[in-house]
DNA sequence: AAGTGGTCTAGACCACCGA
DNA sequence: CGGTGGTCTAGACCACTTC
């Protein structure tokens, strides 16, 4: 029965079967694997076809490998460590770290174009979070969230417990890791709310970033609209 | 002499000089190195420590490798080659590449502010492009390229033969290959040029992005200033 | 068929971590 | 100190390109 019509190297075979058994939680973000020897002796390859695979996951971010320690699954810190040429930074160069204050949370049904951006029906539950982020004593992003709690499953919101960074939410109550994500960015003007909570005027050009993040299997967790202020800052890409 | 206070691999030191070649120019852009027995006997090491020097070049973009063919540096084929992350994308998903139309080519000194983004110094000469960026029967982009010659050497453009991508110039003309660039993206209001030339009106915001390229060297090639239209584009980029 | 890069092995030794 | 990942080797065989 051998399929010699397309060949399959043996690490990638190895590597797919791990990535399964991480995503089926097998290994629980932060714990670590056997070690390379004892798995390869499991996969019954030799160390180096086992570590070409493992070294291929560590590079695509599923794992983190500690010389001396071992290889662990990876885990999220913030929501930025996944993106690490992308941030908002001042025009001075200084890089400081957004804070988040709440506007409201709420359980609604997805409008038809909410729908269509998560990939569920309309009127499906979902999430909305409305909340504004401080840079440096200043409002620079006007942000709505909508959480598809297809994927995330239920979820209840604390106020005074809530995460500042969502993604690292999504993974410790969740076991949800958000792995990919697209940005649509487009120039707009501010709509009314925009104009208070950015306090600017109202012909002040904003940037409009829609962005939809996927999970590791590929599902749409969230599809977040965020306006910027670029007026002091602004967004900054590290293209290689 | 055996520097043993800080170790560095073999492969790390094969890697960095095999490196150095490519940018002193042993192998022009196209060319192919000599194949991994012949490399590795020249280093001195074993076939599978030259490959994972040859692997890493590859991965940061200085080498393509074919199998069964050989190992080349590699070539820049369009100014997006090298971002393949990010581009402008109609809203509608289609893809079209853009066709440039020149207004003017023009050789200048540096004003204080180009001459900051180009590091250079003010009064040396530069080449300043203006051109606008069709997409699908469309003004979209208006550009502003400034050229540094201290970098490329004397350039003289025959406007006939203008070419489109200006990275694949660099690489023919001037031995030039851009490695990365560094983008800040905001959202401003359009200058009466802008307005003209994109045929906007003047409340439409737009987006600017300042891109910096550097070379293999970290020589800073161009600087330039692209405003876009986005009411029918988008400008997308995929994370991960 | 010859030549290239791609995979795979078995084994040795090194650098790093933590007890 | 033992256990982990990191490096390095020598050699075998496979898949792809070109002639």
């Amino acid at each position: 029965m051998d399929k010699k019509i397309s060949y399959v190297p043996l690490y990638e075979q190895v590597k797919k079967d791990i990535l399964r058994r991480i995503i089926a939680g097998d290994w629980s973000p932060g714990s670590f694997l056997p070690n390379e020897f004892a798995l390869a002796e499991q996969y019954g390859v030799s160390q180096g076809t086992l570590r070409k695979a493992l070294n291929e996951l560590t590079a695509e971010k599923y794992l983190v490998r500690y010389q001396g320690k071992g290889t662990a699954v990876a885990v999220v810190e913030d929501d930025t460590a996944l993106f690490p040429f992308f941030f908002l930074s001042r025009r001075d160069n200084k890089h400081i770290p957004p804070v988040s204050q709440i506007n409201g949370i709420a359980r609604i049904k997805a409008s038809s174009d909410i729908a269509g951006h998560l990939q569920i029906n309309e009127g499906d539950e979902v999430i909305e979070i409305k909340r504004v982020r401080i840079l440096d004593n200043e409002c620079v992003i006007n942000e709505i969230v909508y959480i598809s709690l297809k994927v995330t499953g239920d979820i209840h919101f604390e106020d005074q417990q809530f995460p500042n960074t969502l993604y690292v939410y999504y993974q410790h109550k969740c076991g949800i890791r958000i792995h990919r994500a697209v940005e649509d960015i487009e120039a707009v003007l501010p709509t009314a709310d925009d104009v208070k909570k950015l306090g600017i005027v109202k012909t002040q050009p904003v940037m409009k970033i829609s962005r939809t993040s996927f999970d590791v299997q590929e599902r749409i967790v969230e599809y977040r609209i965020s306006k910027i202020n670029t007026q002091n800052f602004v967004y900054r890409a590290s293209l290689q």
